[in-house]
DNA sequence: GTAGAATCTGACATTGATGTCAGGTTCAAG
DNA sequence: CTTGAACCTGACATCAATGTCAGATTCTAC
């Protein structure tokens, strides 16, 4: 699939895109002209990276981190290396503190609207 | 207490404090050389502003909101119009849509993390 | 009153993903 | 072969919170 079509599908600029591939997050093949050409797989890893960037993650962590998934593109997945580990459960800690700031939001929102809607 | 407290009660740096109060976040007085003295009710504040950064609001939108929050600091709570309230739903959606997105890249990592633990 | 710590204002820098634009090339359909 | 859509690279802009620094002022303790 091309640039466009992948774009379309996972609700990610062309822009983007581009640069997941300059940090090495994404890889395409090209067609003989040197237009980019995705496998299938594209969108599901696409939509990770969307999440991991969501999740606070920094692109070189990410691209550190998604060789070591499974399911990421059928190829053997790696194992992080213990320093890798360490980064990740880090991060993991840091994503469930997240969490319950957006729990603690969400609840603050709730109140104000509920309110509105009380009054 | 004077910002240098502040900062140290909250983790958050002196710099965000005075630009909280620029853009309309955080009152303080002023003693009579001109520092800014906070009641003990900005510790509470300052955390709440801090869990609305996380949940991606801009400081725009903070500042309409803070005035309709409940707990705040102790004054009459307006309430939310409905311009606002609409807005308000909008954020919470996005701030449920970015919870899910933030479980997946947890268990993405849990993955990882445990896989090395194995292998 | 004096020394040192804390604070003040104002300005400029940083970050990292993304937007946008220009000028050129490739692709697909007629 | 031609035409318009899609794509290419490269460069510059943006956003919003925060870092950092300089030079001046205030506070606190002796």
């Amino acid at each position: 699939m091309r640039i466009g079509e992948l774009a379309r599908r996972t609700g990610v600029s062309e822009r983007s895109l581009r640069y997941y591939e300059q940090q090495g997050l994404l890889a395409a093949e090209r067609t003989p002209g040197g237009q980019r050409d995705y496998p299938a797989q594209a969108v599901d890893r696409v939509i990770r990276i969307q999440e991991l960037f969501a999740a606070g993650l920094h692109s070189r962590k990410i691209a550190r981190l998604l060789p070591c998934m499974r399911d990421s593109d059928g190829g053997p997945s790696r194992i992080a290396t213990p320093e890798l580990v360490d980064e990740l459960k880090a991060e993991r800690a840091r994503i469930e503190n997240m969490m319950v700031e957006l729990a603690n939001s969400r609840d603050v929102l709730d109140d104000v609207i509920r309110a509105a809607a009380e009054g």
